[in-house]
RNA sequence: GCCGACUUAGCUCAGUGGAUCAGAGCGUUCGCCUCCGGAGCGAAAGGUCGUGGGUUCGAGCCCCACAGUCGGCACCA
């Protein structure tokens, strides 16, 4: 519909130049829009206020022209002039509700443009590091992650989208470490305490609890084995519950067999066994929240060389910056990239003067591999990320590719219960595993909540308030409203919920409606604002992948939502006792029920939330 | 000190290219079931858009300063 509004606006103005009503000048673009304001028509078009120093005349005037000019069309009511200068069109009520049969003929694919023109963005994000389970900070970037994709996939974009895993640097074996260490405390507590397994790290949590309470240590005799594990491995451990579970874990499968073991023996294997473990647990949280990877890239695979060459991905990165003489040693022996040339605030180092890679190291190698593979690239990090930025984008400038890699910051998720802060001391850490938090609200209703807010806007996740299976959670609001759709479907089919589960929702829409419904029939209020709402589908999509704001996907949602319970309160949709209607009236409502459905349905598929044909409250997750 | 995000109704937040931008949900109050799913609908009350300047014919929106909240400023990852 724009196109046509932009062809009859360069039209009238040819008219109205040749008549001479007009001087001559150039339209580059018709600047046709949506006004806000419902009562302005469905179109506006902002040619006269664009053109007005072009042409030395009053905008106002010049729409006048224009429209004094306009040719007449079907699909358009009226034009008219308004304010300093807007042409506001007004659609017929058959051009109006021809979005109905679009939604209904395209289905799955409503909505889908090709804004992005196939461009090939590869979006990287959560990239937790898997030494231990993913917490509700993460949970929000899977949920904004894979939303952004889903929406930037249907915009036309070529999207891939990646989790990089941090298996490479010094955490690993602190996590090794770990394990390691409470391995030999679950074996000296059996013994000590004459304890079976579960019994033994039943009572290690419980000697980590009673450390976490004694924040001043006044009771060091409650809590004596987090005291050695600290005094053992000081401030490089990771002293979580998981990491004793795992530990668990080996003494499950080997016994006590690792006792004896020599240290580095003992710890390398606990680390790349913990490793799998941990990432499993990582890629199964993600699962449970629908978000899903095309690849997990390995830090790793940047160290190895390659058979052919003998060269690692690394050295060759380096090789190439060095020709390039962005490199430079300092007398220490430490090597740096010169990323301020490109607008960083210091140089980086590289390679350390002990010899060793820094992490940067490997992000380097990373970049390079990115913006060589890769049209663009989108990355998504927290808040505390925010220092980074400048230099991985210094890096991606210094190879030759300014401007393709961006990063989101996602600002943090406070974690709440009953309006009270989830207590989080500095010795319990900030873990509440994402996992478990999934398990007590739900996942649709876990991700709905966290993409719901703009990105650089901190959110409240209340864990009470998200669980609440009641109005006050717009999720179910959203949900009800599919989920009635489905239900009159079925009614006008003649289908039970059992039948229509067999055949699928398109075949009872299929029956329900019949063929070719008469959609010029639909004229109430309702009906009209639903139309326009669904109209405005596709460019919101788009939106959302340019500005990569998927959150706007919630909005929408909820209009559609509210736009459909508002036209099933105004407009009978079925034959009853007491509200007969007529059976075409009745059978092109029941093709806006199904638009609506077709709608809802999509949109929810973008945000990973689920659309049942049918609600159902989840009597054991009530809280009282 | 420097860098970033945020500050709009009692609460939580939208406001996409300045004009047709003072909005939504929740909460509160009052209404609506002989009815296709009431997890619904309608109505009312409620805000000088953090403060002060600037640009402009016109500013929640752009620029500057200030205040407050949060986060970040390693040869750690």
């Amino acid at each position: 519909m724009p196109e046509t509004i932009e062809e009859l606006v360069r039209q009238a103005v040819a008219a109205a130049q040749a008549a001479g009503d007009l001087p001559a000048f150039e339209v580059s673009d018709a600047g046709v829009e949506r006004p806000a304001d419902t009562s302005h028509g469905e179109w506006t078009s902002t040619v006269a206020l664009r053109s007005a120093r072009l042409a030395r005349m009053a905008p106002a005037k010049i729409a006048q022209a224009v429209a004094d000019h306009m040719p007449e069309s079907a699909e358009i009511e009226k034009v008219e002039v308004a304010g300093p200068g807007f042409i506001n069109f007004y659609l017929a009520t058959a051009a109006h509700n021809e979005i109905f049969a679009e939604a209904r003929a395209e289905g799955d694919n409503f909505g889908r443009s090709d804004a992005g023109h196939g461009e090939k963005v590869q979006v990287e994000f959560i990239s937790a590091n898997p030494t231990g389970p993913l917490h509700v900070g993460h949970g929000r970037w899977a949920a904004i992650g894979d939303s952004l994709c889903n929406v930037l996939d249907f915009a036309g974009y070529d999207v891939q989208r990646e989790y990089y895993v941090n298996d490479h640097g010094s955490q690993m074996d602190v996590f090794g470490n770990s394990i390691s260490e409470r391995y030999l405390q679950i074996g000296e507590v059996m013994q000590k305490e004459d304890m079976g397994l579960d019994d033994a790290v039943a009572f290690l949590i419980q000697d980590r609890e009673n450390y976490i309470e004694d924040e001043d240590d006044s009771k060091p005799e409650t809590h004596p084995y987090m005291d050695a594990f600290n005094e053992k491995l000081g401030g490089n451990s990771y002293g979580g519950d998981y990491i004793i579970d795992l530990a668990r874990e080996f003494w499950l499968a080997d016994g006590d067999k690792w006792m004896d073991a020599p240290e580095d023996k003992r710890a390398p294997e606990f680390r790349e066994r913990g490793y799998k473990l941990q990432l499993a647990r990582i890629k199964d949280t993600c699962d449970s929240v629908r978000c899903e990877f095309d690849n997990w890239k390995s830090e790793r695979s940047f160290y190895v060389k390659d058979p052919e060459t003998g060269v690692s991905p690394i050295e060759s990165t380096f090789a190439m910056l060095e020709k390039q003489g962005l490199l430079y040693r300092t007398d220490d022996g430490a090597l740096w990239v010169k990323t301020t040339d490109f607008g960083d605030d210091k140089d980086r180092v590289v390679v350390k003067s002990n010899g060793e890679y820094t992490y940067f190291a490997s992000d380097v190698a990373y970049t390079w591999e990115k913006l060589t593979n890769y049209d663009y690239e989108i990355n998504i990090l927290g808040a505390d990320h925010h220092g980074y930025i400048r230099r991985v984008q210094a890096v991606g400038a210094a190879m030759g590719f300014p401007g393709k890699y961006e990063v989101l910051l996602g600002q943090f998720v406070n974690l709440l219960r009953n309006g009270e802060p989830v207590r989080m001391s500095k010795r319990r850490g900030t873990m509440v595993p994402f996992d478990e938090l999934i398990e007590e609200a739900g996942p649709d209703a876990t991700r709905y909540t966290l993409i719901s807010r703009s990105s650089n806007q901190t959110i409240d996740f209340d864990i009470e308030s998200v669980r609440k299976q009641d109005s006050s959670n717009p999720v179910y609001y959203v949900q009800y409203a599919h989920a009635r759709i489905c239900s009159i479907l079925r009614r006008a089919a003649g289908v039970t919920y059992e039948e229509a589960e067999q055949t699928g929702m398109e075949a009872v829409a299929e029956k329900a409606v019949g063929p070719d419904p008469d959609l010029a029939l639909l004229v109430e209020p309702t009906e009209a604002e639903l139309a326009r709402t669904m109209s405005k589908f596709t460019e919101l999509v788009a939106g959302c992948a340019r500005d990569r704001a998927p959150f706007r996907i919630t909005h929408y949602v909820q209009e559609l939502a509210s736009n459909f319970h508002r036209f099933y309160n105004e407009c009978q949709i079925l034959p009853s006792e007491a509200r007969p209607i007529d059976a075409a009236l009745s059978r092109a409502r029941l093709a806006v029920c199904d638009a609506v459905r077709i709608n809802l349905e999509v949109a929810l598929r973008l945000i990973g939330v689920s659309a049942p044909d049918k609600m159902y409250r989840d009597e054991t997750n009530d809280s009282e």
